[in-house]
Order: C-alpha cells, then structure tokens, then sequence
RNA sequence: UCCUCAGUAGCUCAAUGGUAGAGCAUUCGGCUGUUAACCGAAGGGUUGUAGGUUCGAGUCCUACCUGAGGAGCCA
C-alpha cells in the first residue's frame, strides 16, 4: 500500500492511495482533484474519455474531506507541486460528505475562534500536520538526548497531595474522601528518584490554574524535567545549552519539508549551538535598563522583558542568579550572596521567552524546612521531601522546559494553542 | 482578575443614523492542464442577547454573553 508521503518510489507504477479529497479544481472535460492521506498531498488527473462516466460523476460532485480509495498511474510531472501527479484508473468513495453540510474549513482564511471550535478538523490542514510532525520530532529528540545520555525515565503523579510550587494555581480534584491536585511539576518527585537512580527525567503533562491569557499560556502543557544528583547550577547551564541545541538540529535535520510548509525562516535557528551566553540576574538589569525597560533590581522580568533580551543575542540566552525572593522556595541560595538563587532560565530569541527554568535545589535540611514554614505551606504535606535532606543529602539540580513553548519557537508560531493537537485554555474546553 | 478591541450569510469581511452587500463555500451552467483555477447565474440574514434614545438603529447609550490581543504569573 503506497503513501503519498513515499510516493516517488512508486514512479511509473499502479498503485492505491487510501485518503481523503483535499481540493478539487475542474476545467470542462479534466478534473484535478488533490488528495491527501496525512503523509502528503499529491493531485490526481481525470479525464472524461478515460473512466466510466458514472466515475467521473462521482468525482466531478465529491465534498472535500470526502474519504477515498484512489487507484492510478504515478507519473513524474514538472507541473505538479510534488512533483509527481496519478492519473487516475478507479475511484472508490468511502464516506461522501454531504453537500448540505459540506467541510467547514475551506481553503480561504479563517478566525481563530472558528478554527479552535473546529479543531478536530483544523488538524486536517497541511499546517496543522506539519506542526504536529515537529512536535513529535521535539519528543523524540528529548527523550533520544535524555536516553542517551544516562539519564532513566522516571514518571511522576499526575494526582498529588500539595503544591510543588505556588498554591493559587492548583486545580483541585476530589480523590475518593480527600482533595487532591493536579501536578505542576514533577520535580520534588524527580529529587526523590534521582537520589535513587543518579540522573533521571519525567516527561508528562502538567496543569496550572492560571488565569492567563497570552500566547504562550495553556492550562495543560507537557513538561520534561531532567534532574541530576551531585550536580550544580553550573551543570544545568551546561545541560541546557546541550539539550537545547541537540533538538533544534535534529528539527532541522529531519524535518526541512515540515518546517518549509510552516514557512519557518531556519536562519536564526541554524544558529542555535553552544556555548549560549550566561549573564547574571544583575547583569540582565543593566543590559534591560540599557534598553528602555523600567524593570527595578528585584523584579521580575515581564514579556516585553524577556524579548528585549532575547533580541540582544542571536541564540538562546541563560540568566542565572536572580534574587531568591522572586523564585521558588526550594532553591539553593548562593553561599556568597545568600539573597540570590542558584536558579538559571533559558531565554529563547525571537520574542519566545522563557524555555526553560531550572537550577540547583535546596539540600540542607533546616534551611528547607525553615522555607516551608515561610511560605506557609504544611510541613506534614513535604515531611517525604524533607527526609531526602536527612538521608544522603546531595547538591542536586535540574530543570523543567516546556515542550509546546519550544516548539513554538521551533516553528515560528503566534500562538501555543497550535502546538498542541487539543489545548486546554483559560475559557477553551472544546473539542 | 484588570485594560483594550471585536461580534453582520456556513466562513472572511463591507455598509454618513435612512431599501443589509461582496468574495469564498453550496447548487445550476461553461471550459481538455487547473495550481486557494477561471467565467456566468441562483439560493442563503431575527446584524451576539435584553433594554433604551430616535420619525427611523447593524450604526448611538446601558447591562449582559462570547471571543481576541495585552498585563500580572509562569514553562
């Protein structure tokens, strides 16, 4: 059975495409339609003389997204945007789409909220596909490097009993007599087992109740957090900038059709190799208050802050040692500056922001639980986390990068919400 | 949650406060090489909802609903 994605090793040959009817364009006694079968597009050539005449009237009259079984005669053609054309022997309509109901999505342009409520069939459009195609190479590139690279796929819960990190943004759920939440992270998972195991990853999804409405925001994301034993801030920029470059490259390498459909300039991304620039917190003030930005030491930086640096460098940039205040409370304070973090993100050019946070975790046991007290949260809830500091504690560090912001950034997208083949937003539960 | 903007035909959009239109889609007709094909014709509307101002509201006012862009927060 051929595909049209491998269509030229069929040169000259019958064969049998199993798809759907993209397009259909007619001129008097020719029909040009376009198939598609996930892998391609490729256009088919009928002419009335050629076929029965009740074939031709069940081609001349087919809805678009129709599902067909199409037989015919590869043929190298210089006018075919494939390169190659069929032209048609015999047509068999699985499922006609009716004509007082026809597909929604047209080949014209559309609105947003028109393709979201439509984006079980949105998926269907060789952009969409060509998304998904990138994303699925991000994948397995992450878990090819990871693989590779000793760490072990440790999978942690999606039902938790408390908050990783901040407590507003949890989503509740009942579990049997109790309250449960949805992870939104596995990391103080990942410091449990790769005590156990030296270096490990989990790689799922996570849900944050935020009430965010940008293009970089979904309720439901894909995250994988790589997270290494005896390991320093230092190790996870190196890590990063590795990571990081081996998925752009393997997205160039093995994806050039589906990156060429999405019309991705890969200029800026060829560019994406070590080393990445590594400037402190405070040394991302000065270049930000350079720039025009009122952001204060202390601050956080916003959206149009984190642009501003990732203009300044032509590839992904690490800022690391910001002031402990502004991050999680698990994070290992500098020994010379204890009012800084030994927290690194990664900034991605292009206006994509923030890929990647991460940095060195809090080992000292009293230091944590003093921590936890601060930030109001229950101690009984952390008394598993907080005996990782009583058995065997160890420098440890490690990261979380989020999978649709990369590919984002890979493909050159407005928006998140394509990268993900059903997202969950703030006011967007369908389909 | 806050700020801004937008809801008109299945879709994308027009329409000085004065008879709601176009392109695409659908239907019918034409065309033997079309590339979001083209040409001709037809059908298709409670202008998001509820009030209000006015002789008259798609247009102005109020509230609500839905969505988008942004802020904050984050990956």
């Amino acid at each position: 059975m051929a595909t049209i994605g491998g269509i030229a090793a069929y040169d000259g040959q019958e064969v049998t495409i199993r798809g759907w009817l993209y397009n259909l364009r007619e001129s008097g006694k020719l029909l040009f339609p376009i198939f598609r079968d996930g892998t391609g597009l490729i256009q088919g050539v009928m002419f009335k003389k050629a076929v029965p005449p009740e074939m031709f009237e069940a081609l001349k009259n087919l809805q678009l997204e129709s599902s067909v079984l199409v037989r015919g005669k590869v043929r190298a053609d210089q006018r075919a945007p494939g390169g190659f054309e069929l032209d048609i022997t015999n047509l068999q309509v699985v499922q006609a789409v009716s004509q007082d109901d026809p597909f929604p999505i047209t080949l014209k342009e559309h609105g947003v909220d028109f393709l979201m409520e439509h984006r079980h069939l949105w998926l269907r459009t060789p952009r969409q596909n060509a998304i998904l195609r990138v994303r699925h190479e991000v994948i397995r590139a992450v878990r090819d490097y990871l693989d590779d690279h000793g760490f072990v796929l440790v999978d942690t819960p999606i039902f938790t009993p408390a908050a990783c990190e901040g407590t507003t943004t949890l989503f509740e759920t009942q579990y049997f007599d109790q309250k449960a939440y949805l992870t939104q992270s596995g990391q103080l998972y990942n410091e449990a087992t790769c005590a156990a195991l030296g270096k490990t990853y989990c790689f799922g999804p996570t849900f944050r109740d935020e009430k965010s409405k940008t293009r970089r925001h979904l309720t439901e994301f894909w995250m994988v957090e790589p997270e290494m034993a005896y390991a320093h801030m230092d190790d996870v920029m190196d890590l990063s900038e590795q990571f990081i470059s081996y998925i752009v490259q393997r997205v160039l390498e093995r994806r050039p059709a589906e990156l060429k459909t999405i019309e991705r300039n890969t200029a800026p991304l060829e560019r994406v190799r070590p080393p990445f620039p590594r400037i402190s917190y405070d040394e991302a003030v000065e270049i930000l208050k350079r720039k025009g930005s009122e952001i204060q030491w202390g601050g956080d930086f916003g959206n149009a802050d984190e642009t501003l640096l990732g203009e300044e460098f032509d590839r992904p940039v690490m800022v690391h040692h910001y002031p402990a205040a502004i991050k999680a409370f698990y994070m290992q304070p500098d020994p010379q500056r204890p009012d800084l973090a030994l927290g690194v993100d990664v900034i991605a050019p292009e206006g994509y922001g923030e890929v990647i946070g991460g940095g060195e975790r809090m080992s000292d046991y009293n230091l944590l639980l003093q921590r936890i007290r601060e930030q109001n949260l229950p101690p009984q809830a952390f008394a598993w986390y907080l005996d990782l500091r009583k058995y065997g504690s160890v420098p440890h560090a490690g990261f979380g990068m989020g999978i649709e912001r990369v590919v984002a950034w890979v493909c050159g997208l407005e928006h998140v919400r394509e990268t993900i083949a059903f997202p969950r937003m703030l006011y967007r539960l369908y389909p």
